[in-house]
DNA sequence: TGAGTTCCTATACATTTGTATAATCGAAGC
DNA sequence: GCTTCGATTATACAAATGTATAGGAACTCA
């Protein structure tokens, strides 16, 4: 688990902004990558560590605004810092409604871009270990077979073993094994840790909670 | 539980531009509030059903943005609407960040606002519900005495009966006993039920979770 | 056909948990 | 001083859970 240097990725079709914005981030302590086009950034790769974007609202071919839609529906949605020379306030709406980090108008103050930066570099590090602990519980849930999984369900749930046993139509003993083997494939320490895992994995297909009522 | 018609509080300082809007939003079925000022705002009592603020940014005394941040500060944080037509995009943006639902620019489209109203009151709802839900697991959690909150404290972290025993240096027996107070007075119906409560209730004091090594 | 996997079951114990009844002790409040 | 409440413990069971060993049936895949 290397700390990851930081990065930030500007896109910007003129290229005396992306050397303006390059010398800047870099002397932050930024691993930069300046590129002039949505075309480019979607052909290259992502950077392992914690990243964000900095962009033009209006550029050439696909628009800032138009790349941030699609990365929404992407996997790998990265923090965005718009910047913009001839905005109006529908787009900016739009762009924070779309949960950029922010929208900064030129001539911005430098400390502004780096301050959003700073927060979109924090709030991409939390995205990526949040991730990388649900790929890990991702991985172990993989493991388990079908009918573990259906047990796995159960459990969480508060069901007891024979209840479990009868609502499946098997025997109270073949549910311990399989739960037996939940526990161990699921590295759950107790239940109360079980069923954390199954809420982080959204496993609810069976779940009668109690309606909460009052007295 | 009745089902509460929804509010939409507006409060601008121009009676033309309330008159207005009320008509709009009571042909439209709200029910509405129109004020004049954030300080009678500040006076009024709160609707009880899900409701949504609509205000102009610039107001006399308090500005729309300043009562935004107050509001965010106080437990019933209303959803908002802002208006305005002498916006910029600073302007604008601080409004989004700070969880605005919308941020319109007169003239605007009336479907646009009604939109949003619409989504404000959706966001209440669920936020009234939360409540209500939080609230009443407070009030059980309320009728714990210290040693069962401790108790279920070292429960709900996953630890055994013997070894809640042994932190606190008492017999088996008694943590048993808390323990069965606990279930009875939260209403839990099962462990992960439990477990769950205190997730809610965010009662992590003593919580050793299992790292999540990889093999 | 044979190996491997999954699912199922059983026996046999060891642990853990839940519950009911009863009692002691100390502090707070009337 | 008496009562109430919280905390504690004990006895005595009842029920639930975990584990180990062992085996059978069905299915897939090479």
């Amino acid at each position: 688990m290397v700390e990851q240097p930081p990065t930030v990725i500007v896109i910007d079709d003129d290229p005396g902004v992306r050397d303006s914005l390059g010398r800047l981030l870099r002397s932050a302590g930024f691993r930069v990558s300046l590129l002039g086009s949505v075309s480019e950034f979607l052909k290259a790769d992502r950077p392992e560590g914690p990243a964000c974007l900095v962009l033009d609202v209006r550029l050439p071919g696909q628009s800032g605004l138009e790349l941030q839609r699609e990365l929404a529906g992407a996997k790998r949605q990265l923090p965005i810092i718009f910047i913009t020379g001839h905005g109006d306030i529908p787009m900016s709406v739009q762009a924070m409604k779309g949960g950029a980090i922010e929208f900064l108008t030129k001539p911005f103050r430098e400390q502004d871009l780096l301050d959003a930066i700073q927060l979109g570099h924090a709030r991409d590090r939390a995205r990526l270990e949040q991730e990388r602990a649900m790929a890990e519980l991702k991985v172990r849930f993989e493991t388990l077979t079908p009918r573990e999984r259906e047990v796995m369900a159960f459990v969480v749930s508060g069901r007891l073993n024979k209840q479990i046993a009868a609502d499946l139509g098997v025997s109270e003993i073949t549910v311990k094994v399989h739960r037996g083997q939940v526990m161990r494939k699921m590295r759950a320490s107790s239940l109360p840790d079980l069923a954390r895992m199954a809420d982080q994995l959204q496993l609810t297909p069976t779940k009668p909670r109690n309606p909460g009522r009052v007295a």
